[in-house]
RNA sequence: GGGCCGGUAGUCUAGUGGUUAUGACGCUGCCCUUACGAGGCAGAGGUCCCCGGUUCAAACCCGGGCCGGCCCACCA
């Protein structure tokens, strides 16, 4: 029996716990179903689950319930990835302390420490919005076991010859004080100053530079002009004298200047941008380097040595005026690289990173993104079109007191980088030492890398993370590749594109067979949500209020890729459809106490109409499942359950249950029949989206009938073609358009429902196999096939008299 | 500037080359029908962004705009 009122507040708990101590979402190794592995996105533990991860995660949970429901051997992980630059400030921010001022061996124990106390909470979050994860098969970026992965993959990548090691410019925060990547970078629209100034030549005539980083000038290694134009052409070949250096820098022809704009005369100084890293190259000149990794200015900046760059910008400036140098200052904004993670800009350094080589596999990337299959297909243009734009290898070093080390030592003596055995993994350089002489010079005094990898560099294994948990029972090769990846579109540059360069760097394969991109969710107004805009909805107060079935409902609604605005009333309308379910369902059990499943040899037609309706939402939802499209199997789901089973066939049948003396013993067994398959397959085609009420409903009644422990891990319906009848359901189809004119005229007439009509007429030859079903429905005390006149159906246009 | 996506009722959204364009919320009226009032039934509400073209037929296909979003490149 189901109660009264549906509680979600103690089913959905109730539940929860049951599926996890009952192990239903567990991975069987020892099975010989076929597997679905899913490369589940780990999060970054930051201190609450936010409504985007709510809707994404539910997005691929749809897909690994009915996966399960399908028969699959179903590996859903959880992973947390907390060994990036997110996870060192929230250790920093609880602690109140800066990693940079500790050792590294204090401040990694402290991190560790942290997490472990953080983290069975912030995964409770997900456990509370019904992820089917199992959540045994547990990592995090940080354990020994991705350390150990992580580093074989450098070692693996670096006797591939795929990882070199170089002094070069790049990219690299001052605030963190460590080198970023291409993909960590984010522009920023900034005021600023752009300054004309004065340089005298050799020529005689002075020419003026435009430049919006005066304090780079010690660096300044070169001026550029366009060769056409004609203003500096005499300029060519000349030198510049710079102010405040004695120094003078060749003046030379460059097409990539752009005469229109500044002065058209650009100051070359290393590094500004990368453009003038691509010019140093190009023009073989040698750097000044005058910057610290603080973002202080050097020795080589002469008496600005010690300033940031913003108090020398400044003096300098000041400095130029006194001069006479400054010609103008226009203010102007402009777009500025800042670290997407702290949000200072960025400096170029020559420093010393680690790269792995891929600028030179792009087609063979792009090709490899052609034999994944993508949900929706449209989302690999943007891995396409970052492949295009990459300029860059991919630095994987950082310069960070927390992560996994760099597993590489120097020979002190000659320099040669020494690796360690992958039998030792992992290894900390700092801690341990290499248990071989080097092969090189012999020497055993070793200089430890102090660098840690980059977070994506390890993030990108997630596939190999995964799959070598189960190696030893041989399951490698059935789960790499994966069967799906999920995640959402904002990290396709960064997550997607680098697990696919490590899988065919490493393997020459692809990582997973299919890609499923969730859209974001948005604020009402359609905006993201952010701390700045102080919009941020919490998916935990929708659960408290709503219920997770009812936030699960929402997350459903778009289309796959698209994003969705938050709105309270969507919530509503999924709290709205677990109420109803569960009302129905108490209705239906009801009349199926003691109701013994068996097909009857006999089915009215009416009860074919209503299968035959019911299979083919079967066929639709399983049609659009298999393609992740999950919000079609809601939709419609959702229609047919409301419109044509509550509002039509209950009412439809009512007569039948109530007045089982007036009806044949078929008709009573052909209803109930009817009624248990229809309530049964509405639960399981639901169930992947709203999975604690199915669970409810399933448990209190059908459960002793079906056998299964679960609905999640019992059959998917299939389709029936025995009981589909296209001709009782047009039948049925005209009959409940003729229903709803009645129901119409009742309405014009004030009349209720239940109040009866003397006559109905109906000009149709079609009806007449369910003719009784109306007839009872409508509490019709005449009903007849003929010639009628007085109103027409809405759909099928038929004539109908109707009689008070 | 490049790429991709989108522009449908007050709001959010579905949609297929072909009757009267989907559903939800909101709104209006009626019904208090033995599952459900967080309900039922019914109703009002739309130049399907604009301009061209293809077609017997376009919200849908093509071209050109305009607007919004995301990703990328942005200039010293």
């Amino acid at each position: 029996m189901l109660k009264k009122t549906y509680d979600f507040k103690e089913v959905e708990k109730k539940w929860q716990r049951f599926w996890e101590k009952e192990g239903v979402f567990k991975f069987d190794p020892k099975s010989s179903k076929p597997i679905f592995s899913i490369d589940t996105p780990p999060p970054t533990i930051s201190g609450k689950m936010h409504l985007g991860h709510a809707f994404s995660y539910s997005h691929f949970d749809f897909v690994a319930r009915y996966q399960r429901m399908k028969g699959k051997n179903v590996l859903c992980p959880f992973g947390t990835d907390d060994n990036g630059l997110a996870t060192i400030r929230l250790v920093e921010k609880l602690n109140g302390v800066k990693g940079t001022e500790m050792s590294r061996e204090a401040f990694t124990k402290l991190v560790l420490r942290t997490l472990e106390e953080i983290r069975p909470k912030y995964i409770k979050d997900w456990k509370s919005i019904g992820m089917s994860c199992d959540f045994s098969i547990y990592y995090t970026t940080i354990n020994e076991h991705c350390q150990r992965i992580s580093q074989w993959s450098f070692i693996d990548l670096y006797k591939k010859g795929r990882i070199y090691r170089k002094r070069t410019p790049f990219l690299w925060c001052p605030e963190c004080q460590t080198s970023i990547a291409q993909v960590e970078l984010k522009d920023e629209e900034k005021e600023s100053k752009f300054v004309y100034m004065r340089f005298d030549t050799s020529i005689g005539e002075p020419i003026v530079i435009a430049t919006t980083r005066p304090e780079l000038l010690p660096a300044c290694v070169m001026v550029h002009v366009h060769p056409d134009d004609k203003r500096y052409r005499k300029f060519i070949g000349a030198k510049a004298k710079l102010p405040f250096f004695d120094r003078e820098v060749d003046i030379i022809a460059n097409r990539d200047v752009n005469p229109n704009f500044g002065s058209g005369a650009v100051y070359h100084c290393t590094f500004g941008d990368m453009d003038d890293v691509e010019w140093m190259f190009k023009y073989g000149v040698k750097p000044i380097e005058i910057l610290n990794k603080d973002g202080t200015l050097n020795e080589n900046a002469g008496k600005y040595k010690g300033m940031t760059v913003r108090q020398a910008r400044k003096a300098i400036i000041e400095d130029l005026k006194k001069e006479g140098r400054i010609v103008k200052i226009e203010p102007i904004k402009h777009a500025v690289h800042v670290h997407e993670r702290c949000g200072a800009e960025i400096e170029i350094l020559m420093t010393e990173q680690w790269f792995i080589k891929y600028l030179d596999i792009k087609d063979k990337l792009i090709e490899a993104g052609k034999k994944m299959k993508w949900f929706p297909p449209h989302m690999r243009a943007r891995y396409d079109n970052w492949i295009e734009g990459l300029k860059w290898d991919w630095n994987i070093s950082r310069q960070r007191k927390f992560g996994i080390p760099v597993p590489v030592w120097f020979c002190k003596k000659c320099g040669e980088p020494i690796l360690p055995d992958e039998d030792d993994l992992p290894v900390d350089p700092t801690k341990d030492k290499p248990k071989k002489p080097c092969p090189k010079c012999g020497s055993r005094t070793f200089r430890p890398d102090p660098d840690v990898l980059d977070t994506w560099a390890t993030s990108s294994l997630t596939p190999q993370i995964v799959a070598e948990m189960f190696r030893d029972q041989g399951l490698y090769n059935k789960i790499f590749p994966m069967s799906l990846r999920p995640q959402a579109h904002d990290i396709i540059t960064f997550w997607l594109f680098n697990t696919v360069v490590k899988s065919q760097l490493h393997f020459g394969k692809n990582p997973w067979k299919d890609i499923m991109i969730s859209g974001w969710a948005l604020d009402p107004k359609g905006r993201k949500m952010s701390k700045s805009l102080g919009n941020i909805i919490e998916p935990q107060t929708i659960i408290k209020k709503y219920g997770a079935d009812a936030l699960r409902f929402w997350a459903a609604s778009p289309k796959l890729g698209e994003d969705m605005p938050y709105q309270e009333k969507d919530i509503i309308t999924g709290k709205k459809f677990v109420t109803k379910l569960w009302n129905a369902s108490k209705f239906t059990t009801r009349h199926l106490k003691g109701y013994n499943h068996v097909k009857p040899e006999k089915l009215t037609e009416i009860d074919k109409w209503m299968l035959t309706k019911l299979n083919d939402l079967v066929r639709l939802a399983t049609d659009a499942f298999e393609k992740y499209e999950f919000f079609k199997v809601k939709v419609e789901t959702e229609k047919f359950f409301w419109h044509v089973f509550c509002d039509n066939y209950l009412e439809i049948i009512k007569p039948r249950l109530y007045n089982r003396e007036k009806y044949a013993k078929y008709e009573i067994l052909s209803a109930k029949y009817t009624l248990y398959t229809s309530l049964l397959t509405t639960l399981k085609l639901m169930a992947p989206i709203t999975p604690h009420i199915t669970e409810e409903i399933y448990q209190s009644y059908f459960r002793k009938k079906e056998g299964y422990k679960s609905i999640h891990i019992s059959p998917w319906p299939e389709y029936d073609t025995s009981v589909v009848d296209r001709k009782a359901e047009r039948a049925g189809d005209i009959a409940v358009d003729i229903i709803a004119r009645v129901r119409k005229f009742k309405s014009e007439n004030h009349m209720s429902l239940a109040q009866p009509i003397r006559r109905l007429v109906i000009a149709s030859e079609e009806v007449r196999p369910v003719l009784q079903a109306m007839k009872d429905t409508l509490k019709a005390d005449e009903i007849k096939i003929g010639k009628a006149k007085g109103f027409e159906t809405e759909l099928f246009k038929i004539q109908i008299y109707i009689e008070k």
